[in-house]
DNA sequence: TGCCTGATGTTCT
DNA sequence: GAACATCAGGCAC
């Protein structure tokens, strides 16, 4: 992955840049990919993100470099990943949303206690839930196993979609949710 | 199909 | 002590 391609763009750059993109996850020795096909911006101008009331403890890995992946714990049960995107010192991340499974699918099926299809990835939490993504995450080099992020090559406007994000009291207004057009994979409108 | 609610930890006010 | 970038199960229609 290169990190200098993300540290360069704005959050909702980054945010189209990343849908077709892919995650190579080491699971119980098997290699596990999935390809993005949900994100969602957040930067330090937007209501809705976690580093708007500036740098915490908590939101310190979204400021740091891109590449990186922030982790945080919500709803007393989940965990959501993003990407941490933009300069360092800019507290800006790409929510990663939904994604389809490309390989080890029976393994995610089982994490996801018997959930099929696109029950399995199809929203935020359930993604953690299925790549076994927890707090212990946060912060990790995404250039490296046992989580990595592959780098494709960008997808054409035509087929992307954006529209306002989900799930969110403030800010609901900014149109930075960005998910791949006609894929089944998405996560409920 | 679609609303309502329970589960439940962490962070910030 | 409240808010929270959620999900799954239950029940009414």
């Amino acid at each position: 992955m290169n990190r200098n391609e993300l540290a360069g763009m704005s959050a909702s750059e980054a945010a189209k840049r990343l849908l077709g993109c892919e995650l190579e996850r080491e699971l119980d020795g098997q290699t596990v990919r999935v390809r993005i096909v949900e994100t969602e911006a957040y930067d330090e101008t937007d209501a809705a993100s976690h580093s708007y009331k500036g740098r915490t403890q908590r939101t310190d890995v979204m400021f740091g470099s891109a590449g990186h992946l922030y982790v945080y714990f919500t709803y007393g049960m989940h965990y959501c990943a993003n990407v941490v995107v933009g300069n360092e010192g800019y507290g800006a991340a790409v929510l990663l949303r939904a994604a389809q499974p490309l390989e080890g699918e029976q393994l995610l099926e089982r994490r996801r206690n018997g959930k099929t299809g696109v029950d399995i990835t199809n929203g935020p939490a359930k993604l953690c839930q299925a790549l076994a993504i927890t707090k212990q995450l946060n912060g990790h080099n995404l250039e490296k196993t046992p989580l990595i992020l592959r780098l494709r090559p960008a997808l054409k406007e035509s087929v992307i979609e954006q529209t306002t994000r989900i799930g969110i009291s403030q800010a609901k207004e900014m149109p930075w949710r960005f998910y791949i057009r006609a894929n089944p994979y998405i996560s409920a409108k």
